[in-house]
Parts: C-alpha cells; structure tokens; sequence
DNA sequence: CCCTGTCATACCTGTTAGGTATCACCCAAG
DNA sequence: CTTGGGTGATACCTAACAGGTATGACAGGG
C-alpha cells in the first residue's frame, strides 16, 4: 500500500473547495492538465472514485467528502511539524532563549487575565520566551491545529476544545455594551431577548467559521470598528465582563441575566511534550 | 515556504528511530546514500539541524526531536485519511452497506457491554454496518490516530482520552484473579498492596506502549495465556470487574477495596463528522 | 449551428529520486 | 604505528515523473 503524498492532498483539497480544475490549479500556480493528472492518479492509487465529473462542473462523491475532511486534518499536522520544528531549532542555539512558546490569544479579549499570566510567567526562573499572537474571531483552533500556536486562551462556548488538552481558568458574566445615551443603557441588568430585537438597534454579527450569520446588524471586522459604530448609536454588542476593560466614555455596559457564562481556557494541542508548556500551564491555572 | 512532502517525514522517522542511516535505510527498503542525502535536503529546506553525527553514530538535535513527535503524528493523520478515504468508498456503491464503522475494542474488555451496545445499535433503522476489532493493550489510541478505527471503547486510567472525544459510560471496580486454591482466595475484600507482593506469586506485566514494565512478574501477551498462568498458580492479575465473564473454575475473582476505579468511554476522533457515528454514540449512552 | 467553457489526452522536457561505486574518517585490534 | 571494519558523505548515472504547451472531446447557450 503506497503512501499518500502531500503534493497530492494539496492538489485535491484545493480542487474539492473549488470544484473547478481551472481555478484549482491557478490557485496553485500551475496549469490545468498535470492537475487533472494528479487527480485522477490519485485516484488510481486510492482504488477509489474521489469526483464526479460532468462537463457542466465536478462535484465530491461521499468518499471525496472524507477525503477532504482528513486530509485537510493531515495538512494541518504536517505544516504544524515544519512549523514546530523551526520553532525549537533556535532553543539550543548559544545565547538564544532556552525556548520559545507561541500563545493564541481572541485580539482584545481576556486583557486582565493576559497580563497577570504573562507577569507570573515571567517570575518563573526557568520560563520560555512567550510570544503572544493575536487571533481574529474564533481562529485559535486553527492556529494550535497548523502550528502557527503551541498553546491558546479559549473561550467556551464560542471556541471548541475538542481535540486539544485544556484546564479551566475563569468564568465570567455577560454584558451588552449599549450607546451611553440609549433608554436601555439605564436598566441595571437586561435579557438576552431585551437586546436581540431593539427597535432601530440592530444586533453586531461577527464571522463564524469565515461567514456572516444572517441579520440585519453591521458585519463586524475589528474592536475599533465596532466600538466606534456602538458609540455612534448604530448597534449593540454582547461580550464577556472582561471587556469592560475597552470601553469608551458613550458605552454602557449592563449586564445580562440569562446569557450563558464564558469559561476561559488554557488549551494546547493534545500530544505536546514541552516542559515550557508544562509549566506556562501550571502557572495559568494557579493564578 | 515549502511544504514537506510525507516521504521526508517517513525517511526522516525512520532515521530517528534507528539512530543508524544503514538500518534505516534498510528498513525503508532503499540504498544508503540517497537516504542521507534526502535527510540533508530535508535539513536543507527547514534551514534546522535535525541531527549531530558523528562518525561512531547519530543523535537527535532538540528540533529533531520536536520533529519526530509532530511528524509521527502527520504521519498518523495522512494514513488516516487515507484508510477512512478508502473505507468510505463502499458507501454509494449500490448493494453495499450505507455506511461502515470500525469499532476498536480491547480484546476480551467489557464484553458484556459491547454485546449489548451492539444488539441495541443494530435496532436502529439506519445503523451502520459495524466491524469490531480487537486491539491488543492500550492500542485503541494508536487505531483511532491513524484511521484502522473509526471509534473505540476505552478504559480510564489506563487509556489516555486526550486529543479525542468522548462519553462516559460505566464505571466498576476491581478484582483481583487469584488460583481458586491459594489462601489469599478465600478473602472476601483485598487491597492492592495485599496483592502486590504476594511471596511466590508475582503480579503479571502488561505490555505499555509497547514495552513491559520492570518486575519479576511474567510477561503476558494475551488473556489465554494469562488465564492459564493464574491456574496454573503462577501468577496474579487485577482486572475490571467485567472480567469476571471469562473467569475459569480454577481462578477466585476477590474485589479490590483501594483499586482506582475503571471508567469506560466511547472515544473518537475530535474532527470526526460522521453521522453513522453520531447515531452509535446516542445508542451508546442511552443504555 | 457555432462559440464558449470545461475536463481529458498527447507529447515534450527539466528535475529529481534512487542506484552503484567510492571516499573520508574514526576507532579498535594487533 | 598500522590496518581493517564500519560509519556517513560525495560523485556520477539513469529512469521516473512532475509540470508545461497544444489540442481534443463534449455539453449548453446564444
């Protein structure tokens, strides 16, 4: 049984997403022809029929559908083993820092948290250098899953642990961050149902996934973007407690009774063996 | 950036394991020299020494050896995608089950619970056809990791759930498996350290990863041969309590008071998408 | 009916994986 | 000190194959 190479797990995914050869192989800077002979090798060595091909465009058979779903898994390991390993390669250098740990961090959230974690860390006489990374929404999974993280602070419900090793590290309330003058903004506690359909006030929707959900609220890019359009009355948001510590002078931030609690996590991906992560680990859930 | 091809990664796993290019070689089935030279191309391309040699041998540099973790598992991932391609490739074949799974199993482990689990899942309209496979110890890991199994039942604290999800579904205690005739035998509580240093009945060795742990005990290698060794008066065994259901008429099973207690799971793949295996994974917990 | 867009085929070429022969080197035995 | 066995590295060759270009086959829409 031959080997899958990951030249052809390349080839595959990118066509499975495109469902088009032509813009498959331009996406991978190639011509057209070799990739439909990679394709269809591959499929010859697989002993199985990965497309269904129809001159009015190609669509995945069921094994397809798996092939795309594992292989896409395995891509990811093997960029994380590259990734990692020129990673290490400058812990025994001379005069480098005895080793480097790479934190996924949801950009903007957890602040507090954050900081008394890296400031404890640091106490540690044998701590790694930490390089924080900022993620956009919802992406530290991917980021532990292709080694660009060795570990992530996650946010339960809105982040999935599944896969990774994690230990709890706080619970938190939350709020809806309201215009300062809105009639609202003056309740000293709201529902979830008070805030989703406020008459001219549409909720903020963030991407899941790389999507939009369906609404009529602004698509929001980044904290900035979403303060400014809070502060100027044309939406309202709901987030964790901790972000009270961004707010502005024409927010008011109060709280929610009926939403689900955000629980931060540290997570890491399930094999690592990093005594440095061992010990960024035990700090974190001694705080 | 380059992205490492999967036959690198084999060449250079194998050198890693055997610290030795001519074995290494040898085990791969190719010649020497193209084998060094594919290591050094590979150092090459990452720009990292993943190896010190010397002329009296070779030894792993901290980056080789971060990549011989993350690579063991990419290489787990590719094989895995490509077994789980391959057993998907039945499903729209007409005739053919609508949809296979390979269920790991310990061998000889929770008998009576895989039967039941079995006979309840077959009841269910649109069950998938399911393929047990038994797996020698703590191998379950490993099956599910590179695809032979689709899922697995297994036993905390001796399997490790991380990187996989998971349900719970029983718990039992521990008995120790005694010749019927031995004075201890006729207890009707023991405690572990009554069983650990029985004076000319050593406690039997259980292979964990691959590898027996030190002792004076004998090495088992499968439960006939353990069953006859504890008749026989040679040995002793600690065991869940489902095994009872393959005790002979010379073993005495007597329950363990301070035995940790064993906990069985239904594990898979945290990515795992399957719809077949959603429906095993409801009946499971439903019983 | 032709034109456009799609994937497949035919054929060529440069790269490279892998084989054989040999070197350079260390160490141990004599 | 010398020599031989065992190690990984180098030199060189060949065959396989990845990838490019040109073109074919075929379905739908104007």
């Amino acid at each position: 049984m031959e080997m899958l190479e990951t030249r052809e797990l390349r080839y595959f995914i990118t066509v499975a997403e495109e469902l088009h050869f032509g813009r498959a192989a331009q996406r991978l800077g190639m011509a057209q022809p070799p990739l439909s002979r990679a394709i269809q090798q591959l499929e010859r060595r697989l002993g199985v029929c990965l497309l269904r091909r129809n001159r009015r465009g190609v669509w995945l058979t069921d094994a397809g559908e798996m092939l795309l779903h594992e292989g896409r898994a395995a891509l990811d390991a093997t960029t994380a083993a590259a990734r990692r390993t020129r990673r290490a390669a400058g812990a025994d250098r001379p005069g480098g820092p005895r080793s480097r740990l790479v934190l996924a961090v949801k950009a903007g959230a957890s602040h507090e948290l954050l900081h008394k974690l890296l400031d404890a860390y640091a106490a540690d006489p044998d701590a790694a250098e930490i390089e924080v990374l900022p993620s956009g929404t919802c992406e530290q999974e991917a980021m532990l899953r292709d080694g660009r993280a060795d570990v992530a602070l996650m946010h339960a419900p809105f982040n999935s642990l599944a896969g990774f090793d994690s230990e709890e590290l706080t619970t938190e309330g939350q709020i809806a961050i309201l215009p300062a003058g809105h009639p609202l903004a003056a309740h000293s506690t709201l529902a979830l149902d008070d805030v989703r359909d406020i008459p001219g006030l549409p909720l903020a929707r963030w991407p899941r996934n790389g999507t939009y959900p369906p609404g009529p609220g602004p698509e929001i890019h980044d904290l900035t973007q979403l303060a400014q359009l809070i502060a100027l009355g044309r939406t309202v948001a709901v987030f964790p407690d901790s972000a009270r510590a961004w707010l502005w002078a024409e927010h008011t931030a109060v709280p929610l009774t009926d939403a689900p609690p955000v629980v931060t996590h540290i997570a890491w991906p399930a094999h690592s063996r990093s005594l440095a992560l061992a010990g960024l680990v035990r700090t974190a859930t001694r705080l």
